[in-house]
DNA sequence: ATTGACCTTCCAGTAACTGGATGGAAACAC
DNA sequence: GTGTTTCCATCCAGTTACTGGAAGGTCAAT
């Protein structure tokens, strides 16, 4: 199938599925006179591992490896549980930086009066002296 | 004081001082001849402003809005109250997502047994037909 | 006069695309 | 066989908020 159809099979863009050939993700075959790409059911199992891989916020890099790992029969499941566990506490750290972030905009925002006065606990805090 | 000695002073680095400089936030006196900029108490309280402002995730853009604020007597702290509130649900709307693909992303690393052996439910899931 | 620590500008690169311009190819209508 | 539409291709620029590096000017001290 052409890459209209691949796109509207894995709901990834044509922009996306060109950009992830290009990069080596998936080898659509492509006809030497058109440059037209054809891709197969397998090619449209890879995008769709690729989406959900990005989905969770798996890098393009590590995609990549993903995807070599599930090409190896002779992979081990510690090498992609590895990759998985490191991307687990990257999300670990990210939720917790952002969840303390959200509790100090929060009561920033609570203490807010939000009237047509200057007076901004927010702006206070953000030009506060210390850090 | 020299752009090194604010980097210093606000732990930002002369770089980053550079860039926001270029685009506006800040306005170091700048020698005529030498081009060397020149930063004074008031622009290092910007450059903290700036820092503890993308602390809290929000765009340059978004920065600028809040400094023009903060230079204005005349504000309403509604407006920057509204400001701060959608960085808010932004941040709140960022934590569910996150939560929810550790949370999957959790199950199967628990489930992956991280052997030797090449099965491994982690690329099971990655490469399922249904969405 | 020269070293070393500053400072400057400009260009490229990052991540993962997205949008747009330009042009060829395939399918259909007339 | 020509026109129109729809699809496909490549290439370039833009996004965000910087960071790194090259080339070169400035300043104080040796």
């Amino acid at each position: 199938m052409l890459i209209g159809e691949a796109s509207r099979k894995t709901g990834l863009s044509a922009k996306t599925i060109r950009f992830y050939s290009d990069e080596g993700l998936v080898h659509p075959r492509k006809d030497p006179f058109t440059g037209y790409r054809f891709f197969t059911e397998k090619d449209l199992t890879r995008l769709r591992f690729l989406k959900r891989a990005r989905q969770f916020n798996f890098s393009i890099r590590d995609c990549s490896q993903l995807l070599s790992l599930y090409d190896q029969p002779d992979r081990s499941s510690l090498h992609v549980k590895t990759i998985a566990s490191n991307k687990l506490r990257e999300l670990d750290a990210k939720l917790d930086e952002l969840n303390s972030l959200r509790n100090q905009l929060l009561s920033l925002v609570e203490r807010c009066k939000g009237d047509h006065k200057p007076d901004c606990p927010i702006l206070e805090a953000l030009a506060a002296e210390r850090n």
